[in-house]
RNA sequence: GCCCCCAUCGUCUAGAGGACUAGGACACCGCCCUUUCAAGGCGGCGACAGGGAUUCGAAUUCCCUUGGGGGCACCA
């Protein structure tokens, strides 16, 4: 499809943790340029210094590669078309912005930030379109000269032409002008000698040869002046696809933290899967057909295209996100998901191996929708004493005398059982319900509470096999216990 | 306020003029399975925002209205 090599890029801004619309954006441009066979390169645009976050370069590399997503030139890994940190390469926008001023196509500023907030504020007493009002656009040669003697350090900016409007394609959004009326002049150049997003981005991504340039759809107003950027420059645009943004659950503007997780970290630290992540994030203003949810990485690769993309915002969907993530858990070798449980039960308190969660495993597989959830479903195996209501241990319509008689005749029942297994374990309890005259659903409700100090568990007799007739036991005299203080 | 974009079930979406009695998935509600909870199976609820126009025919094309989103910085 495209004529040019592909070169696809993320210029995230170090100014916080890596956030999930940002992996979105990431996810589209690395399955577009490994579709393509080309390159994804990952560019740090840290211009600006009051915002900057010394933990957020680190947090997204890691969040990058957790999710799987790797690039070819960027960050820790080089490339022919470096340096990826902006911050580096200043002297190139300074060179570039002041050929501009050189050519005519902008001009150096002098006025003061209060100036500049006075204006707009009586703009918006006014009612006027708030907009720089060109004040040093038609300085004299004179008056630029009293300005530098006073010192002043100006910015540079764009010379936008009065009148006349730009046109511009995007993939996705078809062919959008816009009035120059519209636009005021941007600066290009600040007066500490950083470069904005404008100027940096039109640069860098001609340097860095960018063949398409995908990403939020908030971008979309400022194209418009890159436009106007590229060709002051005389250089080629490079093809437009603007994606849909991600919308709070409410739909009520962007995906905030009010809402949840919204940085990949979180949902990390939550226990959700790469894996899922992926194709969550994929099908969010994306599809392949009418019925396909579930895809696997290298099917995300293979059917990814542009024409897939939807041109209307979605919402981000916990519930959709949990689903998919349960499913990729059931999905998971048994070992494999052990592996990947023993941190959050570690990070709960207990020093558990993968080796003995493996018999485990099997009970909460399908029971789980995050890993982080494995601390409720399985803490009872590694606590010495349980804690819970008495009243609990009462079975459904049954009087608390009645329960204990119950739990009295399980030790006695049990006690006697070789070997312990869940086969073995579970006829003797039936026959016991029967005798008593109760449901086997009352028995083992009671059963479940004394053993795991809960009213839902795994599987009861599997639960019992694993902790072991002398832990059974313990529990049951606990329970019993309990039941007759109770009582008494 | 001005500019730009968007508009199919509650949500994510399929649909590119007749194949639509508008399909799938999540969520929700039943039933089955069942020791709890899940998982699974079966079934159900549920949408083309409104109005014009074009056409033999419109969810699909055009216009308007309405609604939603985004943008208007020496932030990205």
């Amino acid at each position: 499809m495209p004529d040019k090599p592909v070169r696809v890029r993320i210029a995230p801004s170090p100014t916080g943790y890596f956030h999930v619309g940002s992996a979105r954006t990431a996810l589209f441009n690395w399955l577009f340029a490994r579709h393509h066979g080309g390159k994804f390169i990952v560019r740090i645009e840290d211009t600006d210094r009051s915002r900057y976050h010394p933990e957020a370069v680190p947090d997204l590399i890691a969040s990058l590669r957790w999710l799987g997503l790797d690039w070819d030139e960027g960050p820790e890994v080089g490339g022919d078309y470096g340096p990826y940190y902006q911050s580096q390469r200043l002297a190139l926008y300074q060179h570039y912005a002041a050929q501009l001023v050189e050519q005519g196509h902008a001009y150096r500023c002098y006025c003061s930030p209060e100036r500049l907030e006075a204006l707009r504020e009586e703009q918006r007493k006014r009612k006027e379109n708030p907009g720089y009002d060109r004040h040093c656009r038609y300085l004299t040669a004179a008056q630029r000269a009293e300005y530098e003697a006073q010192g002043i350090t100006p910015v540079i900016r764009l010379k936008v032409p009065l009148e006349g409007q730009t046109t511009f394609h995007d993939l996705l959004y078809g062919t959008i002008t816009v009035d120059h009326q519209m636009l005021d002049d941007l600066v290009l150049l600040k007066s500490d000698g950083y470069p904005t997003y404008h100027l940096a981005n039109v640069v860098d991504d001609h340097l860095m040869e960018i063949s398409h340039i995908m990403r939020g759809d908030e971008w979309l107003p400022s194209v418009p002046k890159h436009v106007l950027l590229y060709q002051a420059f005389g250089w080629e645009i490079p093809v437009y696809a603007h994606l849909p943004l991600i919308l709070a659950p409410t739909g009520q503007g962007k995906l905030s933290k009010r809402h949840g997780g919204v940085e990949i970290r979180e949902f990390r630290r939550q226990g959700y899967l790469p894996e899922a992540m992926i194709n969550y994030l994929a099908r969010v203003g994306w599809s392949y057909d009418d019925k396909t949810e579930i895809f696997s990485r290298e099917e995300l690769i293979r059917y990814f295209d542009l024409s897939g993309i939807s041109s209307s915002p979605a919402r981000f969907s916990y519930e959709r996100l949990e689903w998919m993530n349960g499913y990729y858990i059931r999905q998971l070798h048994p070992d494999d998901l052990a592996a990947r449980l023993v941190p959050f039960l570690q990070e709960a308190g207990y020093p558990v191996t993968a080796a003995e969660l493996v018999p485990i495993v099997p009970l909460i597989q399908e029971r789980l929708k995050t890993l982080a959830e494995v601390v409720q479903w399985t803490d009872f195996f590694f606590k010495s004493v349980l804690e819970y209501e008495a009243s609990l241990l009462i079975g459904k319509n049954m009087t608390a005398t009645e329960s204990l008689v119950a739990l009295r005749r399980v030790r006695e029942t049990l006690a006697l059982l070789t070997p312990f297994t869940a086969a073995t374990i579970e006829p003797p309890l039936r026959a016991l319900a029967d005798q008593l005259g109760i449901k086997a659903a009352q028995l083992f409700g009671i059963i479940r509470v004394a053993v795991t100090g809960k009213e839902v568990a795994p599987p009861l007799f599997e639960v019992m096999a694993i902790l072991g007739l002398e832990r059974v036991l313990a529990r049951l005299d606990q329970a019993i216990e309990m039941l007759d203080r109770l009582i008494h």
